[in-house]
DNA sequence: CGTTGAACCTGTTTGC
DNA sequence: TGCAAACAGGTTCAAC
């Protein structure tokens, strides 16, 4: 029914995970020989890409958020501040790096093909081009990454907890907010929610001891479920690997409207926070105070093309 | 400051 | 049956 849970690629922090993982066996130790570019308007500098990568070896792949990291030769003063050398790659949607032979057949979509030196090329996929890809040395690196958050599984409970409560916005705002936490996208977040029994709408800020504790030990245990799981199906690039994910399996409301909660039986809802499709039990999350789901209608602001929509299911 | 909505892009699904 | 419109995802930016 919920098609589009099927689609194969959903790349948040679990996801990342294994395809670093996967990428960390394929191509570490790889130098780059080339670099060939096609579409290249999600790329931040397209000419340093090019130029910058020929020559160097990829001496690492590291997960950071739901970015890619593949960290590169060429600076060996690294450390102290310094971050080196790096390709960041965010997968965005629908984005795949894939490891594959130069006489695999390129698949639609393709805008960079890096060729290794085994006769192997590392090739990014992405027909709607939501991703990024940036060549990023020293200062520069350091800077980007700190802008976001704390990594959700390494944080401490006392750092999440300030965190979650620092602002007065919605938790599901706050989840999603890569620079509060840095990982968590739309399916974590709800199946986070639902299981510390937390309503999406429930402003940060007001959130109970007990319930940040909740949401902190939900958070870690699905995503450390959904890592051992390998994600929620995932890229081609897996199937070379071992196996598609599994964790959609697990999936207590995202995608499951009008499906019985898992805990009581109420239909599962879906409702639009932080601008976001979010689905959780009207019964086990009770709402906050004076928060209602009023309809979207009204949307008489947008004259353009009539573009106002007013879904309502 | 927080929230909302549009824009970005394309493949798939839905609706008439 | 066929085609057009809606829709999804993550992020950023402009406008309330």
């Amino acid at each position: 029914m919920i098609a589009w849970t099927d689609a194969n690629n959903m790349p948040e922090l679990p996801e990342v995970e294994t395809v670093a993982r996967g990428l960390q066996r394929a191509v570490v130790g790889r130098k780059i020989l080339s670099v060939t570019l096609g579409k290249t308007d999600f790329i931040d500098d397209p000419e340093t890409v090019e130029k910058q990568l020929p020559g160097r070896k990829i001496l690492a792949v590291e997960r950071y958020g739901k970015f890619l990291l593949l960290r590169l030769s060429g600076n060996e003063g690294a450390g102290q501040g310094n971050e080196g050398v790096a390709l960041l790659v965010h997968l965005g949607m629908t984005g795949m790096l894939l490891p594959q032979a130069v006489k695999e057949p390129q698949r639609k979509h393709t805008h960079v093909v890096l060729q290794l030196d085994d006769g192997q090329e590392l090739r990014y996929v992405d027909p709607r081009r939501f991703g990024r890809i940036a060549y990023l040395a020293g200062e520069v690196l350091s800077g980007e990454l700190r802008r976001f958050g704390a990594d959700p599984l390494e944080v401490g409970l006392e750092e999440f907890a300030r965190r979650i409560r620092a602002r007065r916005a919605r938790v599901k705002a706050l989840l999603l907010d890569q620079h509060v936490l840095r990982g968590v996208g739309n399916i974590y977040a709800d199946e986070s929610l639902w299981k510390a029994k937390i309503h999406p709408a429930q402003l940060g800020t007001r959130l109970k001891t007990h319930q940040v504790e909740q949401l902190y030990g939900a958070l870690q245990d699905i995503l450390q479920k959904a890592i051992a799981l390998r994600g929620s199906s995932i890229s081609d690039f897996l199937d070379a690997e071992g196996l598609p994910g599994e964790y959609q399996r697990h999936h207590r409301v995202y995608g499951r409207e009008g499906k019985g909660c898992s805990r009581c039986k109420t239909p599962i809802r879906r409702v639009i926070v932080a601008g976001r499709s979010s689905y959780y039990c009207p019964n086990c999350q009770k709402a906050p105070r004076g928060w209602k789901k009023k309809g979207r209608a009204k949307t008489e602001a947008s004259r353009r093309t009539g573009a106002s929509k007013t879904r309502k299911s």
